[in-house]
DNA sequence: CGGTATCCGATAGGATACTG
DNA sequence: CAGTATCCTATCGGATACCG
């Protein structure tokens, strides 16, 4: 039983792990939003930063690094004075796409879900009432 | 032409709620882990603690406060002395596989996408040298 | 058994100033 | 223009002790 047990275990780990990174390469209050403006066509940092609206160019920096590292975004840089940077989303980050969607449709989902139950609670109260 | 760009920023903001409601839910260290190994079946505080590796008491009592919340797990209480507790998911929870699926999809898939970038730099290294 | 209370370090992210 | 450097705060999560 104790072998069961540790393949359930090692089993959950290669579930998880995948899941994980997914999540992991979503995650920040700002890689959806950069995503997004990107999904327009190819921009400049300082119109990605006037997009995105409340990012710092800090974070905007980091976490175009990020997604640049995880192959979603193409970083090019022309050497004009002032340099020119351009930023783009990448042929892999397609496939993104149906991710965001099941993540859309169930947030979506899960709002009603949560009104259901919150109207179900009133209708509670107010029967104690 | 200022109107446009209002009305692009509110519905990237009406698009990207969702979502984030979305990621949000399922973020955290310990909640997949949790709700995976409930998906064997309802089990008790100790037994999720025991099948999820690593997680101290107060970390699986406030994720699974948490998920209770968002109406993705349900705690009854057996008034038996010592009390008994179990936790199980809810129906709700029911339509997280498919987000769950799809994030594992794309996770090993990115997997392997990265592992291509990686072997066209080293190509790229090996070539250069 | 099923937690809560307290403390602590690590990380995420914001504000501001500065640079090639 | 396209960032970096520095500093600061807030939240996340781990360790330990305790409780009904």
């Amino acid at each position: 039983m104790k072998k069961q047990e540790e393949k359930e275990h090692s089993e959950c780990m290669g579930i998880l792990r995948p899941i994980r990174d997914a999540l992991d390469v979503l995650n920040g209050k700002w890689k959806l939003p950069i995503i997004v403006a990107l999904t327009f066509g190819e921009k400049r940092f300082g119109e990605i930063s006037r997009e995105v609206n409340g990012v710092t160019d800090r974070m905007l920096s980091k976490e175009l690094r990020d997604l640049e590292l995880n192959g979603l975004v193409k970083r090019r840089v022309e050497n004009t004075y002032p340099v020119k940077v351009t930023y783009s989303l990448t042929p892999h980050s397609e496939s993104l796409k149906t991710v965001i969607a099941a993540l859309r449709d169930w947030g979506l989902l899960h709002r009603q879900e949560l009104l259901k139950e919150c109207s179900e609670k009133d209708s509670i109260v107010e029967s104690a009432s």
